[in-house]
DNA sequence: TTGGTTTACGAAAACGTGGTAGTGTTGAAA
DNA sequence: TTTCAACACTACCACGTTTTCGTAAACCAA
């Protein structure tokens, strides 16, 4: 076992000085001929690569960025980290992952662990507890310090930072609109509690298409679920009672439930009932009927993300001290994309 | 903006040198009540936080811990990362990720990348394209270099290393036997190409469970897909010989199309047509019909692996150069879960 | 020989931390 | 008065790099 080898081991070995290797390897001019190519094959032979650390404490820049998002096994998540990811590996950055877990501690943690010098920017999304609670002081904090921060999807509006986001409500209402075109008078929105940001967003779009069709906006219709468990009862409940004839779901869970329980019912998607589901994941693709969603491009929205916050990062390089605030909020295209549980 | 504030800054604030304010932090009795209390005051109102950059050089630890797999976009690989995080995070350790794309270039890229000092250790799953070449020096080397590395899942036995991995041959033969225990006579093998290790070992698993059997091992049953688009057209073509009364899955994407597919051309599953698959996925589990699995659980995958090598790398601090080999693989269990694909 | 330029390299500082060793002052015991 | 310990703090080194500045030697022209 070989520890990796430094510039002064190279310098004592050939028995030069230290910023002689280094200019060595980097080619300088200063250094003659034979001495240059002396150390580059004895760097090469024994396989020198400068020590990161060391780097990132001289630069002051760590090349990675930091995302933290909620959860990690969700389909749009880890499109969104895939689409950081691959934008990342081209600038040569690494990408350190943290779970929130919805949990507004677990969140706070992990900015903290990761700001003392470990990342150069943040890309985050936030948890349910700190959109229910409202406290954003540790993202002010960390942006306070000069750490660009890039936030996606779910947003707030109290705190000034780059952002990428779908427009929500428009999406919605588009969803929406494409059942009242297909003869669905009763439709029902399937969504999480309040606080979350998207969730009340999805919902304004709703409301708007129902009333610019003259329709009625009828709050029972509006059904808030606050875990997936619950859904399965709630739903059969009211499809009991033959209340709505087409459903838009916030999520493809709450949509392949409500599938599935319609089914059990002996009702049938899309002829009794329409469904239309937020977020284009796997198992829209997969579900029979399959689901006609709203395409929310995690990996478009990751490759802006990360782009928009290597730039803040790479900029502030320069004008070092001129930290320019002219955030911008990036709204990625939607698309419905039509499958076999809409006619 | 405020810059973080770093000890030098403090003690020239206060008047007293760098050492005097790292030990009154570290509440050392080196230094005097008076003095001690006044900087820690001090440190407090600007929030001083020790920067990890610094320490990580100064301790040649980074705390954090680099996992590298082949895809993120997946459901089993996204339970493992989320496995991997909730030990590194308890343990106060960092995750960084590297998608390799199952491309070998790629795979070493990001480990030159991250190998140079950025993390304590790796916790990796091979790419295809790794496997298919049998090239591993980009891990004995940083291997040899002292840094410990624990694989999972898609292992090689040409690397001695700690490994983590689910017993491929006799989950497949449990499931096998288990659509023999229901009568099924003619199991086909839907399976990925040979040089993939886990796909070789599920094959092995099937071969023997018909064996035992007494039922004949028909090459013409087993199914090699490349990539899933291609799975339909030949699988329609087999099912329409009636070939095959059962299926067996090495994952969940290519059970669900075979599924798809027999519901297009009239057949019932399971009555017609009996399904397992392999890796307990979400789509499975919301599938019409659900998808009877050979579960495998990738947060438990995740929690041992991280734990394996964070034990690795902090035995490494005492016993330094006794880097002590008797290396460790780890069986998790798997078992069969039975949903409506299968009677 | 002198003065000046070029060549080829080295010393040292800086990034931020933490541990060891050292230094100077005070007060009290011998 | 001397000695010695306790106290309160500072100096210095190391971690691995890069970079600025400095300088000795060699060379050339006058």
């Amino acid at each position: 076992m070989k520890r990796k080898i430094t510039l002064k081991q190279i310098a004592k070995e050939l028995d030069v000085s230290i910023s002689t290797v280094s200019k060595s390897l980097r080619n300088s001019l200063e250094i003659g001929e034979e001495t240059r190519l002396k150390v580059q094959a004895f760097a090469k032979f024994y396989n020198y690569k400068p020590n990161n650390i060391a780097l990132s404490l001289k630069n002051r820049k760590t090349k990675s960025i930091g995302i933290i998002i909620p959860e990690i096994v969700h389909y749009f998540f880890s499109t969104v980290i895939n689409g950081v990811e691959q934008v990342a590996n081209e600038y040569g950055y690494s990408v350190v992952i943290c779970v929130s877990d919805d949990s507004f501690d677990k969140e706070v943690l992990n900015m903290e662990m990761l700001a003392n010098g470990s990342i150069d920017g943040f890309i985050m999304s936030l948890s349910k507890e700190t959109q229910f609670k409202g406290d954003f002081h540790h993202i002010t904090e960390v942006i306070n310090q000069g750490m660009p921060v890039v936030m996606f999807d779910r947003v707030t509006n109290d705190i000034l930072c780059d952002k990428v986001i779908i427009d929500d409500k428009s999406a919605a209402y588009e969803a929406v609109q494409s059942l009242i075109d297909n003869g669905r008078k009763k439709i029902a929105l399937v969504t999480t509690v309040d606080y979350v940001s998207v969730g009340k967003l999805r919902t304004d779009g709703y409301e708007k298409a129902l009333l610019d069709n003259g329709l009625p906006f009828n709050e029972d219709l509006i059904i808030k679920i606050e875990d997936v468990d619950t859904c399965e009862i709630t739903i059969s409940q009211l499809l009991h009672d033959r209340a709505f004839d087409a459903v838009f779901a916030v999520n493809e869970l709450f949509a392949v439930t409500i599938i599935k329980t319609a089914n059990k019912m002996g009702l049938k998607v899309p002829e009794d009932l329409a469904v239309i589901a937020f977020t284009d994941g796997i198992i829209s693709k997969y579900s029979t009927p399959s689901i006609t969603t709203v395409s929310q491009n995690g990996e478009k929205m990751g490759n802006k993300a990360a782009k928009m916050l290597i730039e803040r990062i790479e900029a502030e390089e320069d004008d070092d001290e001129e930290h320019n605030e002219n955030y911008i909020t990036e709204v990625i295209e939607t698309h419905l994309i039509k499958r076999e549980s809409t006619d």
